[in-house]
DNA sequence: AGCCAGGACAAGT
DNA sequence: ACTTGTCATGGC
């Protein structure tokens, strides 16, 4: 933790391979919001974070180093050394590109529940869509923190609820899957927490037992919390890439790692409207 | 205004 | 094993 200072009850961190932007816009998480000052803010577990840049420093608030180290270390990525993964990818020159565009993308480790509802909400759907249905999501059935912030719903509270109780969060037919999901996972039929554990194509299976999960949405909740980084999601962005700037298949450098690869080709995609 | 969105499912070849 | 229509909703 040679870039990582804790002082005045903040968490600073070397900026180098972080950027707010890049990490907590690009498309794996829904849940964050920049304000006009910069600052970004999120609800993680049960703990509203505030993110902003000061200097080479991307400062968390409030936060203190056992907290960090138990819970935030691991949800960052820390322990990806992002500097030899891009030293690596850069050997071919297309992704050497996109990690020019985007050097400060990190993998996020999220809550599983969470991951998995917000990629069945996500399916032929649109981001700052997604994001409103999430939100509504947390409003209805998550737990109040503050005045402006709500918990993730747990599984056991959605479990207990017909398809007619999510109207209001307009999800259309993604309803019915949410429900299916917090159902298998609340009975134990899907087994979440075993996930990392498993071999990644078993893992696949285990979500794919969810109705609403399909290969594509399995490879985002694989890669974005259970540390699965070959699963590798094609979404239409990914599909132009391939078909565009890859038709010969991926690049060796890629091989074990081709989902942190994926989400520097993603970021890149999107930015250029390629 | 109409096309499309970090797709999956079911029914049809 | 592949293709196609359908599914709600609203962002752009």
């Amino acid at each position: 933790m040679a870039d990582i200072k804790f002082e005045n009850n903040n968490v600073y961190i070397n900026a180098k391979d972080f950027d707010l932007r890049q990490t907590l816009d690009c498309g794996q998480a829904f849940r964050f919001k920049v304000d006009e000052n910069g600052v970004w803010t999120g609800v993680v577990k049960q703990k509203v974070l505030k993110l902003y840049k000061q200097d080479n420093f991307i400062v968390i608030e409030n936060m203190n180093e056992d907290e960090f180290k138990n819970y935030f270390y691991d949800y960052f990525t820390f322990f990806i050394d992002y500097q030899k993964i891009k030293e690596m990818l850069s050997a071919d020159d297309i992704l050497k590109q996109a990690i020019s565009m985007s050097p400060g993308i990190r993998l996020l480790n999220q809550e599983k529940f969470e991951t998995i509802c917000s990629f069945i909400f996500s399916q032929n759907n649109n981001i700052p869509r997604i994001k409103g249905i999430i939100e509504r999501f947390c409003e209805n059935f998550g737990e109040k923190i503050d005045e402006q912030n709500y918990a993730f719903p747990n599984a056991e509270t959605i479990a207990k609820l017909d398809v007619d109780d999510l109207s209001p969060i307009r999800a259309g037919f993604r309803a019915k899957y949410i429900i299916d999901a917090a159902k298998k996972i609340h009975s134990g039929e899907v087994d979440i927490e075993n996930l990392e554990n498993m071999s990644t194509e078993n893992a696949r299976q285990e979500l794919m037992k969810i109705k609403g999960v399909g290969p594509k949405v399995a490879e985002c909740v694989l890669l974005f919390s259970c540390k699965k980084y070959d699963a590798f999601p094609i979404d239409v962005w990914i599909k132009k890439v391939l078909e565009k700037l890859y038709p010969n298949g991926l690049p060796e450098c890629t091989k074990g790692i081709e989902g942190i690869a994926q989400q520097y080709l993603f970021d890149y995609a999107r930015q250029i409207k390629l």
